[in-house]
DNA sequence: GCCGTTTTCGGCCCGACTGTTTTCAGTCG
């Protein structure tokens, strides 16, 4: 996936252009096409290749030229003439919190900082607060900013975002006179990472909120503190902000700063042509109010059906909510088992029936065992011997009654090099649930990875997909393959794709999971657990399901254990 | 440069906060 790469080259053309500072509405264009194209989940290549550039919001005939350019040549005219005449990193420069593009204009006009170690310098021989506008106190936030950039500011997967969340919002709960704590932004939308936080509160004294958040014990920086709004960094540079919104305002708040920026866009114009004026106070005709306090009011007076913030990033979720054909999104408590788990057998940390405790606590009517195979030599992978023990193992187990949800036999069988798998037919075939998953040769080409996955998949023991596109958030890239092949082929041979819940994987991703909806594809939602606690991932996995449009129906490990093994049957 | 149930030309989201300013520009979300 080259899309980042697209977005930062087009981003770099919208900094040099404000740098340049001729047309302020060209830059906004190249944004808007930016940020369309970061939040796209399908290969910018494919869309390409099919010609259809130009159908992604934001893109026209110009930028469709510039971004096939850069794909077949890895350059850009535009780009590569601005660079010449506005010789700034600009990239490195705007990473800096409090500099944007007149900044960067104004240093490089008047002192010649083109790069971050010269902006350094500017700093701290004081050059930068003689200029016109600027004093000591930016010059300062300036040589911070810097310091932090060098840290590297980086997202957070959404997991452990969620985990510094939550004690900030009990924190916050128990303030005096607060009655309400939602945290909005990328988070509510419960998007794969995200890159601070967005606290909303209801509260009778608004400034009193503003005067404990800021010292809430974790804070290492007051960026911004006024009456209605704060900003503060935590330890590690994670930034939080926060708004106290009156309660008659609560919900367009929600609605405001839950984003996507794109999708509040889109209702705002909605909005303006009904005659009404929609920001985070609420929806107005003229002066008079005609919504505010409930968020499902505001998309209800606009003549769209609520739209689940998972779903809010104009990727067809207004006109579909529009027409009254938004999905009904799967949730939690639809979830009947988990068909991906690890023990100790192989790389798990827990015993088998630890895990199969944890399974009954969790109220699962069936849970799958799928210890890996002897490929995967690290994490003490099984040969036929030990699975065909391990498979009578369960029989034995089942036959117990000691746990409520069935144990199904399974396994996580490794692709090879050609595309066949390290177990033989015979045992796979007394398996319940046979899961195949990449874990060697993930820099095969395009062209191989795709054929051994598909080779993989027509064997007639293979039920699921594992971890489809191999991807670690924040760490491994997906591995190239051409997954609408994949899909294709899934799709003859009734396999079944996994969306593997890990936090850290959440494979496949929302444009993934939407296309393999569009062909019929069904998803099992896998924890991938290798540790009791782990088994809480699945929530991390309906999320990532809601975010695809994917219903009940679309997910198999909702149905009840009869049919799940109707489906299994191939 | 993009886009259109007012428009193929003429607009382009907008409010809070900060800092350096006596009334506003820049940044951020």
């Amino acid at each position: 996936m080259r899309n980042r790469e697209v977005a930062r080259a087009l981003k770099e053309i919208a900094l040099l252009l404000e740098v340049e500072g001729k047309d302020k509405f060209k830059p906004r264009a190249y944004r808007r096409a930016m940020r369309a194209i970061t939040s796209l989940g399908e290969d910018i290549e494919a869309i390409a290749k099919r010609d259809e550039l130009t159908e992604i919001p934001g893109v026209g005939k110009a930028i469709a030229e510039k971004i096939s350019s850069f794909l077949e040549t890895g350059k850009i005219d535009l780009l590569e003439r601005l660079r010449e005449r506005v010789p700034v990193k600009v990239m490195e420069l705007e990473a800096v919190p409090g500099v944007g593009p007149k900044t960067i204009k104004l240093v490089y006009d008047e002192l010649g900082v083109t790069d971050l170690d010269l902006l350094e310098k500017a700093a701290e021989e004081g050059r930068i607060s003689d200029l016109k506008g600027m004093g000591k106190k930016t010059e300062d936030q300036i040589k911070e900013g810097i310091q932090l950039v060098r840290v590297g500011l980086e997202r957070k997967l959404l997991s452990e975002a969620m985990a510094v969340c939550e004690p900030i919002e009990l924190y916050i709960a128990e303030i005096p006179g607060v009655r309400k704590v939602v945290t909005t932004g990328s988070l509510r939308r419960r998007r794969e990472t995200v890159g601070d936080l967005d606290i909303l509160v209801d509260a009778e004294d608004a400034a009193k909120v503003m005067d404990a958040f800021v010292v809430y014990e974790k804070v290492t920086d007051v960026s911004a503190k006024g009456s209605t709004k704060s900003s503060i960094r935590l330890e590690g540079g994670f930034q939080v902000d926060l708004r106290v919104i009156p309660s008659d305002s609560f919900g367009a708040g929600l609605q405001y700063f839950t984003g996507s920026v794109d999708h509040n866009v889109r209702l705002r114009a909605i909005a303006q042509n009904a005659g009404l004026k929609l920001n985070e106070y609420g929806l107005f005709r003229g002066e008079e109010k005609v919504a505010g306090s409930d968020e499902a009011e505001i998309y209800s007076i606009l003549g769209l059906d609520y739209v689940p913030p998972e779903l809010r990033e104009n990727k067809g979720e207004i006109e579909a909510a529009q027409q009254g054909e938004l999905p009904e999104l799967i949730e939690h408590d639809d979830i009947r088992g988990d068909l991906h788990t690890h023990t100790d057998a192989s790389d798990g940390s827990n015993t088998i029936e630890e895990m199969l405790d944890a399974a009954d606590a969790r109220g699962f009517e069936y849970f799958c065992i799928s210890d890996h195979t002897q490929s995967l030599t690290i994490a003490n992978g099984m040969d036929e011997a030990r699975l065909q023990k391990c498979i009578e193992e369960i029989d034995d187990l089942n036959a117990s009654g000691r746990w409520k949800p069935t144990i199904l036999k399974g396994a996580e069988v490794d692709i090879l090099a050609d595309g066949s798998l390290d177990i033989e037919d015979e045992v796979l075939a007394q398996l319940d649930v046979v899961t195949v998953s990449i874990h060697s040769r993930m820099k095969d080409s395009k062209e191989v990875m795709t054929d051994r996955v598909c080779h993989a998949l027509e064997n007639k023991y293979v039920h699921v997909l594992g971890h489809p596109s191999g991807r670690l958030l924040l760490k491994r890239p997906e591995f190239e393959i051409d997954l609408e092949r994949v899909f294709e082929v899934a799709k003859s041979n009734r396999v079944l794709m996994e969306l593997n819940a890990a936090p850290s994987r959440l494979d496949l991703n929302a444009g993934n999971l939407r296309a393999a909806r569009r062909m019929g594809l069904k998803v099992a939602i896998n924890t991938d657990a290798h540790k009791i606690h782990e088994l809480d991932f699945m929530s991390y996995g309906v999320y990532q399901a809601r975010r695809g449009w994917l219903t009940k129906e679309d997910v198999v490990n909702t149905l009840p254990l009869k049919k799940l093994m109707r489906v299994l049957s191939k």
